[in-house]
DNA sequence: GCGACAG
DNA sequence: ATCTTGTCGC
């Protein structure tokens, strides 16, 4: 049996799910996650995953990227059929089975994942690259484009690699980070099995544009899929 | 009731 | 996310 056929056959479970079931899901699934140290060294390999639409068919994709060579050394997709509806804080039982789906040609190892979406940074923290680490078990870690939940515990400065926290009452979910000199900052939270430092650290590496190079490979992959 | 709201 | 042209700014 393929690789990531059980994987598969469980994330096939999420978008048949009804909303009451996927809140209920989330909230046994933000008991089951850990926020362990990541030995981050200087040749880590990172999954990149990311989702796109058109005519009512997800088009994911997952990429491997190299951070020692600083190239995509492999890429895997997939093209579903959409059977879940977008909800604010719902994503995961739209998106995680086309992101399993995605990574079936993929064949070499990778260290850690990062995901377009937020991890902990969600109502139930339970966000997207919760569910994705969960079901992978492997370090994994969110970076989105704009906020979901939580709010910004100071003024961000204009430089590369500044940040300021993501709060909800006293409690940190994610940081808000600068990743090139007066750009639009990313939303960083973790999903399972890293920590929010290991997160930026890494987020931070892999970044020569406002997007880090896995997403930014991984939406430019997938949004060329949605064409076809 | 009102506003917020990943992709 | 997607629908969409030109255009302001570094």
């Amino acid at each position: 049996m393929e690789k990531y056929e059980l994987l598969y056959q469980e994330a096939i479970k999420l978008e048949l799910m009804s909303v009451s079931e996927a809140k209920e899901f989330q909230n046994n699934l933000r008991k089951m996650l850990s926020f362990c140290d990541f030995n981050i060294s200087n040749d880590i390999k990172i999954l990149g995953l990311d989702v796109s639409y058109k005519n009512n068919l997800s088009k994911a994709s997952a990429v491997v990227f190299s951070l020692k060579d600083k190239e995509i050394i492999q890429t895997s997709v997939s093209r579903c059929a959409v059977r879940f509806p977008y909800i604010p804080g719902f994503l995961a039982f739209r998106e995680v089975k086309p992101l399993i789906a995605a990574m079936r040609d993929i064949t070499v190892d990778f260290d850690v994942v990062m995901v377009d979406g937020q991890g902990i940074a969600h109502p139930r923290r339970a966000g997207l690259a919760c569910h994705i680490g969960y079901i992978l078990k492997k370090p994994t870690f969110g970076c989105a484009k704009s906020r979901l939940f939580g709010k910004e515990l100071g003024e961000l400065g204009p430089k590369k690699g500044s940040f300021v926290a993501l709060v909800d009452k006293n409690e940190t979910i994610g940081a808000v980070l600068r990743t090139q000199d007066n750009v639009s900052p990313v939303y960083v939270s973790v999903g399972n099995m890293i920590n929010l430092t290991n997160a930026i650290e890494i987020t931070l590496k892999c970044s020569f544009s406002r997007i880090p190079e896995p997403l930014k490979i991984a939406d430019k992959l997938s949004k060329i899929m949605a064409e076809v």
